[in-house]
DNA sequence: ATGAAAGCGCTAACAG
DNA sequence: CTGTTAGCGCTTTCAT
C-alpha cells in the first residue's frame, strides 16, 4: 500500500541540506533564494552544507512549484542558406551571451516549422525571423507565453518585435552611390523571403526614384544571400551591355563575392564599379579594398529582444503590456569600395 | 490553514483532460506515454479531448516525476575568435537538427568558464572543445551525468568522445605538398589554445620529418584563426627571403585570406604558392582558383555525438558503459590551389 | 483494463 | 525569524 521509500538517491534534495544542518526545508529554500529574513548564523551554516554536499536545487521542482520558468526558447528557421550566415552567428552569439549573464536557460530550436514544438516549458519564446513558421508564433501568443519577434517587423499581431532599418538602410547605400554621381545602379537582393532582403530591395528602389532614376528591373538580380548565387549574379551583372556602374549588394559576404568576381574579370574596384554591401562584416575589412557597407546592429538587436522578454516573462502572462516595436537605425560605413563614376 | 485552490489556471493539466474524458488521470498518462493496455476506445477518447483542449504535458512535472531529463546542454567555450567560425556554426547546425529529430532539449551555453552552470537540469552535457572549463566536465562526470566530448580527444578521463584526426589531415596535406615537389612549406597554425590547431602544427612536423625535410620554425606561423592574424601573417610570409613555396593552412577561412593577399602582392596561385587549407568551407569553392583542402566531418562529429550521448542518456546514470572514444578520418580534396614548384 | 494514492523536490502561505 | 504543510502536475506502484 505504502510505497517503499526509494533507496536513497544519489541526487541529494534540500532535505538533505536542512537535516544536515539542522534547520527546516523552509529556510533552506530562503537561503537559495535569498530572502533576507534568515539568520545569518544560519544562512552560513546552510550554505557551508550546501558547498559540502555540493547541493545544486532541482530546477525541474522549483519550475514545477513556481510555475515559473525562465527557459528562453529561441526558434531558428532552418531554410536553405540560412544557417550559412554571419547573421545567425551573430544573432546566437547575442542572445546566448545575455542569456548566460542574465541566467536565462537557452533552449535552441532549429525548426522547419513542420515540428509541433512543445512551448509548454519555455517561460519566453524568441523568434528569429518569421519564416514558414507564423502559425508558431500565433499559437504561442495566444497561449500567454511571453513572445519576442527579432529581425521581423510584425504589423498584425500586438506581439513585440525588434529589427534593423532595413529600407533606411538600402536607401542610405543607395543615396551615397547616387551622391557620387552614379545613375546606373544595380542591386543583388538577399533571400526574398525573408522581409531584410525585402525591404531592403525596397530601400533600392525608393532611393532611385526619389531622385528621379529609374528602377530597371535588369539591374535587379535575385539571390539567396548565398556566395554561390552571388558570384553567378555578379558574373551576369558584370557581362551585360550597358553594364552598371555601382551595385548595391544585400549582404557583405556577397559583396565579397562580387568583389572576387570583379577582379577576376579584370575590372578595378572602385575604378570600375562601386560597392556597397549590408552587414559590416569583418571579414568586409581585410580584403584589398576595404568594403562600404551599411552596419546594422545585429548583436544589439539580439540583447535588447533577451532583455526586453526578460522583462516580459518577468511580468507573467497574466499582464501583458502593450507591445513595443523597435526599429533600430543603420549606418552607413564609408570605406574604399567607391568612387564616382568615371 | 488550507490554502484555497488557486483560481483556475489557464494552464490545463491532465486533470481536466481526465475530467473531460471522463476516465482517471492515471489512464490520460498512460495514453500519454503510449500503454499498450489501455481500452481502444478510451484511448481515442482521451486523445480527442488531448486535442481539443490543446494540452501539453507539463515537462517539469513529468521530469520531476521520473527523474529523467532529455535536455541536453551544449557547452561552447567563449574565447575570442572561436565564435566567428564556420566550425562553431556547422557544430551547432549538426547537434541542433539531430537533437530536433531525436526530441532532445537543446540548452546552449556559451560559457566563459567562470560560471557555475546548473548542469543538474541536463540528462546529458556535450562539451564542444574544452577550453578552460575542464574542471566542469570532471564535476560533470563525477556527478553521473553522462558525458560527450566532441572536438576534443580526451585521454585521461574515461569519457566518451569524438574528435577528428587532426594529425592525419595535417599529414596529408603536408605530404600532398611534398609529393608535389615542395621543400619549403610553411604552416599557418589555427589557435593553439585548441587541440585541433596543435594537432595540425604536429601533422605538419610529423610529415616533413618523415619525409627527411627540416622543420624550420620561421616557416611556421601562429594566429588564431581569425582573417585578420591570418593577413598578418600572409604578409610576412610572402615577404620573407627564401619564401616558401607552398603553405599548409589550418583553415579554409584563413587559407583565402593568404590567397587574397598573395593575389593583392601580384602572386599567382598556385603557380607562385601553393595553398592547402582545412575544414572544406563551401566558401573556397568560390574563388577565382578553387581551394585544394582537408575535409572534416564536422555535422557528422556532431550528430555521431549526439547519437551516442542519447544512447548514455538512456541507460541512465547507473550503467555507464566503458567509454568510447572515436577518431573520425578526414579526407584530402585536392582542387586547384596547389601545383608543382616552379 | 483501470483507478487511488503516494511520491518526485521545491515554494509559499500561514501560524507561531 | 522559523517551521508546518499544502500544493505544483505528472508517474508509478498496488489493488481491483
Amino acid at each position: 500500500m505504502v510505497r517503499v521509500k526509494k533507496s536513497p538517491s544519489k541526487n541529494i534534495s534540500i532535505e538533505d541540506v536542512a537535516r544536515s544542518a539542522g534547520v527546516s526545508i523552509t529556510t533552506v529554500s530562503r537561503v537559495i533564494n535569498k530572502f533576507s529574513s534568515v539568520k545569518e548564523k544560519n544562512r552560513v551554516r546552510v550554505l557551508e552544507v550546501i558547498k559540502e554536499l555540493n547541493f545544486q536545487p532541482s530546477i525541474f521542482a522549483q519550475r514545477l512549484a513556481t510555475g515559473k520558468s525562465n527557459v528562453v526558447a529561441l526558434v531558428i528557421p532552418r531554410y536553405e542558406g540560412m544557417f550559412y550566415s554571419f547573421y545567425v552567428l551573430e544573432l546566437i552569439r547575442g542572445i546566448g551571451t545575455l542569456c548566460e549573464a542574465l541566467k536565462l536557460d537557452l533552449l535552441l530550436h532549429l525548426t522547419d516549422a513542420k515540428i509541433n514544438l512543445n512551448l509548454r516549458g519555455a517561460g519566453g519564446i524568441i523568434f528569429s525571423d518569421i519564416i514558414g513558421n507564423r502559425e508558431q508564433l500565433d499559437d504561442a501568443f495566444k497561449s500567454g507565453t511571453s513572445c519576442m519577434v527579432i529581425n521581423n517587423y510584425v504589423s498584425d499581431l500586438d506581439v513585440d518585435c525588434i529589427a534593423v532599418d532595413n529600407v533606411g538602410g538600402g536607401v542610405s547605400a543607395v543615396e551615397y552611390l547616387i551622391s557620387l554621381g552614379h545613375k546606373k545602379i544595380a542591386h543583388l537582393t538577399g533571400d526574398l523571403i525573408t522581409q531584410a532582403a525585402q525591404q531592403r530591395l525596397q530601400g533600392y528602389r525608393e532611393a532611385l526614384k526619389k531622385h528621379g532614376l529609374v528602377v530597371d528591373e535588369r539591374y535587379i538580380f535575385k539571390t539567396d544571400y548565398s556566395r554561390g548565387h552571388a558570384r553567378q549574379a555578379a558574373e551576369k551583372l558584370l557581362k551585360i551591355t550597358e553594364p552598371a556602374t555601382a551595385v548595391f549588394v544585400a549582404s557583405d559576404s556577397m559583396a565579397l563575392e562580387v568583389m572576387a568576381v570583379a577582379r577576376e574579370l579584370g575590372k578595378h574596384i572602385p575604378d570600375d564599379l562601386s560597392i556597397v554591401g549590408f552587414d559590416d562584416n569583418p571579414s568586409g575589412l581585410y580584403g584589398p579594398v576595404a568594403l562600404t557597407t551599411v552596419r546594422q546592429p545585429l548583436v544589439k538587436m539580439a540583447q535588447e529582444g533577451v532583455k526586453r522578454l526578460n522583462q516580459l516573462m518577468q511580468l507573467g502572462q497574466e499582464k501583458r503590456p502593450k507591445a513595443q516595436k523597435l526599429i533600430l537605425p543603420t549606418e552607413l560605413v564609408v570605406r574604399e569600395s567607391c568612387r564616382a563614376p568615371q
